[in-house]
DNA sequence: AACTATTTATAAGA
DNA sequence: TTCTTATAAATAGTT
């Protein structure tokens, strides 16, 4: 079409070839509008020039990224895939670990031993112990040093003739969180046993019966972390 | 161009919609083919019919998925952004319920107890009391089995004159992974304490002492996870 | 960028 | 559908 006919190959002179490109890449682009009206059709059209200009033709009704995702699903070629294919991976093995953690944490609740050996089963128990005894290592700490400052504070208030158990009162609000509970859980505590060698009565069970709870001031127990996977 | 001339809107008769689709289908695919060969671009084409029929056309000397991410680069939008998003948000999640779950291992270590209110190192301290009851009830209740299967396992030997040794300890190896040394902690273990309520002797160590550990047999312990975030 | 001779695409009909 | 063909549209080469 056009004064000569062309033989379909590549235009050797640039100039000619930028000319034609410029204006094929109109007709094509105005091919694509009507094919989208007269035929209720939808198009997308991408351009590269051989100088990589870039030119783009999307139909009103949709959008390039609406019309890439079609593309997928009906070609069935996922161009995502390679992409996010170390992003997968990274996941998978998070979601792993995660599950690691959480059988490791299952069996320190107690849980889930029938897969241990008597090794693993002893080494288990060695570390509860050791961790139970740092815990209460920590709380006793804790207890000393609250009972140290609600002492200096009385001793201080007294000497200088403040009103004592409002003040007394206001500091130990400050050194725990929940403090009305929590100071009975204290002296609970801290004076169920007299020894010092064995503040918490440890009691085992018939073998095969559940364990029964022996410190029951707080029901609602400690972590209760939902076990199952993410 | 044909017998008339026609005024570009969607053609409402379906059969003569279909028709022309076909024919600018073709013609439309053959000018993306000759501005491809004439003026060495790269173009890509998406079609979708009204009635949903896909055709695509791509230059040869490249790919769909080179040219959206070319189209990408050069419009600026990103089309996986909405993809890549939800999967970062999903590693993120995952990554921070590990940490909990890391964290809360590690109180359940007895490291990191600082942060705990009196209400949860009580409630801690209880768990652990639990699980370790549980843990040392199941190993008794393991025992337990494992010696009647011996007792049983000698008693049918002794009865059908069978070499004796070489049996059991064929049978002791079976019923736990590591048996000589399991063979040793059992023993030591079963035999520690002769009550039964207090098999596993707990000492309170000084309040700030570091916990010394009370059952070594098995130094190389139990849960080495490691603790550092994936 | 505009012109225009020609080729090409295609609408309507078969 | 596919072919045919008259005609509209696109465009190659020129200005």
């Amino acid at each position: 079409m056009g004064r000569g006919k062309i033989e379909i190959k590549r235009i050797e002179n640039t100039t000619n070839r930028q000319v034609t490109f410029s204006k094929r890449r109109a007709g094509i682009i105005k091919k694509a509008k009507e094919l989208t009206v007269l035929c209720d059709a939808n198009v997308s059209l991408i351009l590269f020039s051989s100088t990589n200009k870039f030119f783009e033709y999307c139909s009103p009704t949709t959008t390039m990224k609406a019309m890439v995702d079609r593309y997928q699903q009906v070609s069935g070629t996922n161009l995502w895939d390679a992409q996010y294919e170390s992003m997968q991976q990274k996941l998978a093995e998070l979601k792993e670990k995660n599950e690691k953690l959480r059988k490791s944490i299952r069996q320190r609740y107690g849980n889930e031993l029938d897969g241990l050996s008597y090794t693993e089963l002893c080494g288990l128990e060695q570390n509860l112990s050791d961790a139970l005894q740092k815990i209460r290592s920590t709380f006793v700490a804790k207890i000393g040093r609250s009972i140290d400052t609600s002492k200096k504070k009385l001793r201080s208030a007294h000497k200088n003739k403040i009103a004592v158990f409002g003040d007394v009162h206001e500091e130990m609000g400050c050194a725990y969180e929940e403090s009305e509970e929590d100071y009975e859980t204290m002296v609970a505590m801290s004076s169920g046993s007299g020894s010092g060698a064995q503040l918490f009565p440890i009691q085992l069970p018939p073998a095969g019966a559940a364990a029964a709870p022996h410190l029951n001031l707080h029901q609602r127990g400690y972590g209760c972390h939902d076990l199952r996977l993410a």
